[in-house]
DNA sequence: ACGGATGGCACT
DNA sequence: TAGTGCCAT
């Protein structure tokens, strides 16, 4: 397997480095960035480096800060609509991955300000170059390593020592983080929220209201620019909030489609996925218990064809692409049938038509009748159906709520196609046709509308939406096409899915409570959404009702607030695992598929390849061209990984496989933890470097390198004694898991040459290792005029892998459940009584 | 009340 | 899955 080049860089005292450039004169004199300075001076969250040097720590108070460093430069944040904008530096981030991007087109954003890199490409290529010929340090002149100060003086040392380090390095990672490098460079998810503390409590309707206008507002802006920059759209809003009572605390999240990026309808999606949380009554304008955070976050990216970019013509080549595809993806499970904002009709990638497969007809006349009401109807009511099948349709049509429904719903008929996408078109035709004149006056009797200012963008939208009625019918008859070629069931959503949990005394109880305050100030809205929303939180109470009461009937009053539990929040759905879709494109570079998206799309992927990874041909592989090839041999790597995990999971020995940094994290518990057996310094470390490579210590040994020959992955499991105690392990496991020992069981143990002591043969690797380590960080130290400080390698070693800890913020749940006080343990007296 | 804003992911 | 929780920067 070829070996892989990965590098992961990370950004100096990043914030503090952005900030220089809009104010020069912190350049070279100790400076931190600061948020919201009114209190105690702000919190620090990015310290440069002459100010660490005064002791200066991230989480630090400005105050603290100018106690220990009276020179500090304090920078803020900036500030917009009353919370910290981080823009900024979001966009000197992405500077800095176009950077990368000219290097190698595998990147992998891993946070604002780091990203891994895999050269494995651009390496291969300059070895070429070198054609077998030995690279001496000259040929690294501008090679830098860590903590080195590039002087003309030091340059010859440095790239001895980059040698020595390279070695050093590569031993030190070795094993320790095979994943790969997954190319994406942008985000995931788009979001923004704000907590509010103490006194800022969010106790009022209005100010529950003009936060959430204000998250949206921003929420709106970036996603508008992520759209025209990224040519996505996100499917998904999700509002999460925090609550408060004295004594108690809850959060919840609760999400639904995201049909538009617009301020105002992201403003209204927001309310009424926390409406029911308010438990004031209807008249009441207060808002309790009282909110400490609100967050919206956009997510499930979705590729986006702009209105100008793309063109009808484009649209069906795509859908008779996607449409080869899905036949052989049976079990696709997103959908999508909100009715969006008109801007993005174009966005419709005809692969979301194979929802009609899965979404009854009612459904989807159902999610078109809340459509087309928008403007009313997400006031209250953010259909989850837009994006999700799981709705519960049939509570929207049934037969109390049949009356509500606009004269649209009646023409189901007529829009009963199989094809959602046809529908849809059907549908869309003819609530223009409806529409024609007073759609905007409609919103106008709302009482809501005092909540909810209205921008013209309707007028705009219903324009647009005119201007292109004439390629509906196009569409349809392509659609009538394509539905007559494939014969998928129609099947509608079984009964006992939309009955599921939501017909029990608890939610009828929420229902009434909720129904009488279906809008943010208690006025009842029109009746159609009303209806909806009792839909929507029958579903939604039977979990929420009890935490949220909770939040107000504290017990122990002494006590500092605690959270508030819920048991799982329904039966999982049987997942199959082996169909589902393979997410992450391991190799091609995300910005190459927006520069040139048809050679990417036709290009056969590796999961295509060889879709069992179990059984493949391995003789194909040198075959492949090497792009192809890497890609496989990633997902063989993965697919590894997996079942290692997966097996070291049923022989309850792996508790927690560490990795690279924010791949996959390690409790602070097992990374902290001082009992750790000193065997393997590197143990609980994070590496910098990944890929396998042969073990060079090997010939420090007297052992043969294929007696010791292990994984080298790192294994740690958590336990507690009597005392409640933690006691953790760290160590190595081999190839061969029933080999796994721990060193005091002297099985097979060898003498070390370096110090002799007796150890055994499966540590042996990584204790020399440290061996390494040790003289490598001596020679360093040395070569750099640093006089060594007491102690060993082996301490600093271990001091780095102390101040690496984490400060936690709150107790982690081991140790909450090694202190007998888990949520658990507590959820069902904080819920039972009142 | 005081570590805030943000993002990813494992788990269920 | 959606929702929770935790961990990361
Ligand atoms: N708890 C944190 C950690 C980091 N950041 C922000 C500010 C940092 O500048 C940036 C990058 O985080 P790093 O951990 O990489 O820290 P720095 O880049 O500031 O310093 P270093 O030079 O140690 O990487 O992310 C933050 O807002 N809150
Ligand atoms: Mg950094
Ligand atoms: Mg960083």
């Amino acid at each position: 397997m070829t070996e892989r080049v990965v590098v992961l860089l990370d950004m100096d005292c990043f914030y503090v480095q952005v900030e220089e450039r809009d104010h020069p004169h912190i350049k070279g004199v100790p400076a931190a960035v600061v948020q919201y300075n009114t209190w105690k001076g702000g919190g620090i969250i990015a310290v440069n480096y002459e100010a660490r040097g005064f002791g200066v720590k991230r989480g630090m108070r400005g105050d603290e800060a100018r106690a220990k460093c009276p020179n500090i430069q304090l920078v803020q944040v900036p500030v917009s609509r009353g919370k910290a904008d981080l823009t900024k530096y979001r966009n000197a981030g992405k500077e800095v991955i176009n950077v990368l991007c000219d290097f190698s087109d595998c990147i992998e954003r891993a946070s604002i300000d780091e990203a891994y890199i895999d050269f494995t490409n651009v390496i291969e290529q300059k070895l070429k170059e070198f054609d077998g010929n030995k690279i001496s340090p000259e040929n690294l002149m501008s090679t830098w390593v860590v903590g080195y100060d590039k002087t003309e003086e030091e340059d010859k040392q440095m790239n001895k020592d980059l040698l020595s380090c390279r070695f050093w390095l590569h031993n030190l990672g070795k094993g320790s983080d095979s994943e790969p490098v997954t190319s994406r460079q942008l985000p995931k998810s788009i979001g923004c929220g704000k907590n509010f503390q103490g006194k800022e409590a969010l106790n009022t309707r209005e100010k529950v209201q003009k936060w959430m206008r204000s998250l949206a507002d921003e929420l709106s802006e970036r996603l508008d620019i992520d759209q025209s920059a990224n040519k996505r759209r996100a499917k998904t809003l999700t509002v999460s909030v925090r609550l408060d009572s004295d004594e108690r605390w809850c959060s919840l999240s609760r999400s639904c489609g995201l049909p538009s990026y617009s301020a105002e309808r992201i403003t209204r999606l927001g309310i009424s996925l926390i409406q029911h949380t308010n438990q004031a009554s209807p008249r009441d304008p207060g808002w309790t218990p009282v909110i400490k955070h609100i967050g919206l976050s956009a997510g499930k990216f979705e590729d986006w064809e702009g209105a100008s970019s793309g063109n009808i013509q484009d649209m069906f080549k795509k859908a008779a692409m996607n449409k080869s595809l899905r036949d052989e993806k049976l079990n696709s499970s997103t959908c999508n049938d909100g009715m969006p904002e008109h801007s993005d009709s174009g966005s419709f990638k005809p692969v979301t038509v194979e929802c009609s497969s899965k979404i009854s007809e009612t459904s989807v006349c159902t999610s078109y009748k809340s459509c087309e009401n928008t403007d009313k109807m997400e006031n209250d009511v953010p259909s989850r159906s837009s994006w999700n099948n799981k709705i519960n349709e049939q509570s929207v049509l049934s037969p109390d709520s049949t009356e509500h429904i606009p004269e649209v719903t009646k023409d189901s008929h007529e829009i009963s196609s199989k094809s959602f996408f046809k529908n849809f078109l059907l549908r869309k035709k003819k609530y223009i046709e409806i529409n024609s004149t007073d759609f905007t006056r409609e919103r106008d009797g709302d009482e809501s509308e005092i909540l909810y200012n209205d921008d013209n963008s309707e007028k705009t939208q219903k324009e647009a939406e005119n201007s292109d009625e004439n390629d509906l019918d196009l569409l349809v008859s392509f659609i009538d096409e394509e539905e007559s070629e494939c014969s998928r069931s129609s099947e509608s959503v079984t009964a006992s899915d939309k009955k599921s949990g939501v017909k029990d005394s608890t939610a009828t109880q929420d229902k009434s409570v909720v129904c009488e305050s279906p809008d943010l100030f208690g006025s009842q809205d029109s009746e159609g959404s009303g209806k909806m929303i009792l839909e929507d939180k029958d579903r939604i109470n039977k979990n929420d009702s009890e935490k949220i009461r909770s939040t107000h009937k504290g017990e122990n009053q002494n006590e500092k607030p605690k959270p508030i539990s819920d048991g799982p929040t329904g039966s999982p759905l049987e997942n199959n695992l082996l169909e589902k879709p393979v997410e992450n494109n391991t190799t091609s570079c995300g910005q190459e598929l927006h520069k040139d998206k048809n050679v990417q799309n036709s290009k056969i992927s590796a999961k295509e390849l060889f879709p069992n990874l179990d059984n493949y041909d391995e003789s194909l592989l040198p075959l492949l061209p090497q792009d192809l090839r890497l890609e496989v041999e990633r997902e063989l790597i993965k697919h590894k990984n997996k079942q290692e995990k997966q097996f070291a999971k049923k022989l309850e020995i792996l508790k927690y496989v560490n990795g690279s940094p924010s791949k996959r994290h390690i409790p602070t518990e097992v990374k902290n933890d001082s009992n750790c057996k000193p065997i393997n310094p590197q143990c609980s470390e994070a590496h910098a470097v990944a890929g396998p490579s042969n073990n060079a210590l090997l010939n420090h040994s007297n052992i043969s390198s294929k007696k010791i020959e292990s994984k080298q992955m790192c294994y740690s499991t958590l336990d507690e004694d009597t005392t409640g105690n933690k006691i953790a392990e760290c160590g190595n496991f081999g190839e061969n898991k029933s080999n796994i020992t721990d060193s005091s069981d002297n099985i097979d143990t060898v003498e070390c040459d370096e110090c002799g002591c007796q150890i055994s043969a499966f540590e042996l690797p990584e204790h020399l290792d440290y061996h390494v380590a040790l003289k490598l960080q001596t020679d360093i130290q040395r070569d750099m005029n640093i006089v060594p400080k007491q102690g060993t390698a082996k301490a600093i070693v271990m001091e780095n892998k102390k101040s690496k800890g984490k400060k936690r913020g709150r107790t982690s749940k081991a140790e909450k459940y090694l202190e007998g006080k888990g949520k658990k343990n507590q959820k069902l007296d904080v819920f039972f009584k009142r």
